[in-house]
DNA sequence: CTCTGTGAAAATGTTCACAGCG
DNA sequence: CGCTGTGAACATTTTCACAGAG
């Protein structure tokens, strides 16, 4: 199952969720890919070939029944079950994202916390005591970590990584903004909080102010991420 | 200038920019396609493609010139400039915003702050005073604001955005996990930070555990978040 | 002889348009 | 009918491979 879903289906998944759950809360339990097109700004085509892709669940005439469909997605993000994650670095940001109730909601749990500060190391946060940073690679073994969200500075992400990995980490979500070096076999995904607020930049500078005959088109480049001029 | 850049390429250009400013820091002044390929994890070819879509600025034989070539990129991204940025939003995310490296250093400059808690409303953040989020399209008259980081629940972003238009905002970055509904013109850019650990989470599922004759091959989405497999 | 810049090929992704199921 | 599922057309992006500048 899940053998040959395009990557940019997949980045797609988690915002059809989302869009389901938003439906589903007003009490809609049959959509049109029109109408999960309305709710996620993402074009009805596209829905129907991504949904495609994970088994036909439509039923031609009426739609999708959501609650099914929702299943169905979980189901291949591997949502259904609970995900253990370790956060290292509990700064401003680690700390954020200890909080943060996108994670929770969807099945991630944080159940270890590591730090490089001697302050924090030993405070308790929502249950877990914060470890030394130093001590990542020990620390992990029985803690059943499936994936670590990396939220250090970026001069010491690398060590922390490395640490993640000798430790048993298979997939790491970076954000340091720094380009990690890892051993093959890790899954890698990295968010770089400020790279976003560039292209903004970018595409604030280059307005189309001129009049006619410009280039309108939104450009999509991965659904989450899609540049959209309104 | 800047006319006709792919959007893949504009989503890259920060990370050269983060590439050769490592690259400088290691006093290295001048670098092939090759350098900076092991530096930012982007194929060399790419990356050539990608430069020459902003000018040819490499010497044949030699490679870039480090600072220049940083110069220009910072040029087409609009970061020799500063941005005035207005905060919505101070909860532990917002607060993590607020004092993001990654923000001052590439120069946006956070110069107002709203939330909607009064017990938040009236302290000072590193000299700005955080205003109720009722006075948004008011408060933001004369304060000269390009570009708005929206980092609010997600009940409360639509609302936000709209005052933020109202004020005279035109780009917005979204941290609130919905779908925002704008006019026309408005810039729009979407961080939604449990999407990539959801996407994280298929990866894992679906590793190829396969022996021989499975699918090598790491998906290449968005630079910023190209799924790697090592 | 090295390394860029770029056509051309290959791969991937998106949109259209409609056959056909319920 | 209304709507999905999907071939086929189109668009974009990536990679290759090499001519040619320095």
């Amino acid at each position: 199952m899940g053998k040959n879903i395009p990557a940019a289906t997949v980045s797609r998944l988690p915002i059809y969720a989302r869009a389901l759950l938003a439906l589903s809360s007003r009490d809609i339990f049959v959509a049109s890919s029109e109408m999960i097109a309305a709710e996620s700004q993402i074009n009805a085509a596209q829905i129907r070939k991504d949904l495609s892709h994970i088994g036909g669940l439509g039923a031609r005439g009426l739609g999708y029944e959501v609650p099914r469909l929702l299943a169905q997605i979980n189901e291949e993000l591997g949502l259904n079950r609970s995900w253990n994650v370790a956060l290292v670095g509990y700064g401003k940001l680690g700390a954020a994202l200890a909080e943060y109730k996108g994670f929770s909601e969807r099945s991630f749990a944080i159940k270890a916390i590591y730090d490089a500060d001697p302050v924090k190391v030993g405070q308790t946060v929502r249950g877990i005591t914060i470890e030394d940073a130093s001590l990542i690679s020990t620390s992990l073994a029985g803690k059943d970590i499936d994936i670590a969200v990396l939220a250090t500075p970026a001069e010491t992400a690398q060590k922390a990584a490395n640490a993640l990995v000798a430790g048993g980490v298979r997939s790491i979500l970076n954000f340091a903004p720094v380009a990690l070096e890892l051993p093959k076999g890790i899954s890698l995904r990295n968010v770089d909080l400020s790279i976003e607020l560039q292209v903004l930049s970018f595409y604030h500078n280059n307005r189309t102010n001129s009049a006619a005959g410009s280039d309108r088109k939104a450009e999509l480049l991965d659904a989450s991420n899609a540049y959209a001029e309104r």
